[in-house]
DNA sequence: TGAAATTAGTTGCATGTGCAACTAGATTAT
DNA sequence: ATAATCTAGTTGCACATGCAACTAATTTCA
């Protein structure tokens, strides 16, 4: 480059948030390896066991999904018997989701492991850098308004 | 869930690293849609902006994408005139990458729009949470090894 | 009420990605 | 020197994703 100073890639919020939030997703992947889960079915399970019943559309909207990856997400987890819709009484265009016995088995097993990988990675970050990147995410999170559900 | 306490989805950090680093990529594509680049061709132009002539191989280990990724981002971008490929002096199966004179222009152009991105969101974080979030992505990458090149 | 607009969820399509296998050049060790 | 190993980059393949169009149910409003 010529004009300004150069760019730095390695200084630009943008990219160091997908290299680390990538980097981390990856080795919490190695974590649930074995219940041949992906990303978006471990965020259908997991907000489902938050507050069950709940709609692929409110998984749509806690999450930030997009609503085809919810809805094949939610698929495959019925045609394996992980979980079960039944349609919403109060609105006939919505499935209620909820636990199959075997699902809340199984994501009791896989809950320790995740939450194994999310201490561990806190206590090697310590307390000072958990704090600032915490109060940092706060504070994204608002200015993205994409926040507490 | 019966056990322990209910699972949080929206306090995991591996969650909120890949939902803020999602919203953040897709509102910085559109400061530079109408340029018809996609992430990893925008890495790629990046990286030779900072330190050219970089091999394909530089880029791979400073963006931590995937080769084969930034193999295709380089042939689009040689295919459409920005960057061009020199058979590398020391190893002959490397190519030196570089901005052709119609690259550097667009950069040029692009780059100010990255910036007033970037800027901009760090003016709407305030200064408090933009150092936080920088001093617990300091902390992060370090736990990841992903660092400064 | 009933027509128009909205919303929940599904699916075909085009595109992007990672993986693994491959080519070709470089390095290492005997 | 030369065989074995390693590394840079490419590509076929399988798969995941976002988008847009669609169906069906609901809400709005005249």
């Amino acid at each position: 480059m010529t004009t300004d100073a150069p760019f730095q890639l390695d200084g630009f919020l943008a990219f160091r948030l997908a290299r680390a939030a990538s980097e981390v997703s990856q080795r919490l992947s190695k974590a649930y390896a074995g219940f041949d889960l992906d990303v978006p079915q471990w965020r259908v399970l997991a907000t489902i066991a938050d507050r069950a019943p709940v709609t692929a559309q409110d998984i749509v909207a806690s999450t930030r999904t997009h609503k085809s990856t919810i809805s094949r997400a939610v698929r495959k987890l019925t045609e394996r018997g992980w979980i079960e819709r039944v349609r919403s009484n109060e609105d006939g265009r919505a499935w209620a989701l909820q636990f199959t016995s075997k699902g809340e088995a199984r994501f009791e097993e896989l809950l320790p492991l995740v939450r194994g990988f999310e201490r561990e990675m806190e206590r090697e970050l310590g307390r000072e850098a958990l704090l600032a990147l915490q109060a940092g995410l706060d504070g994204l999170e608002t200015v993205l308004d994409v926040g507490w559900s």
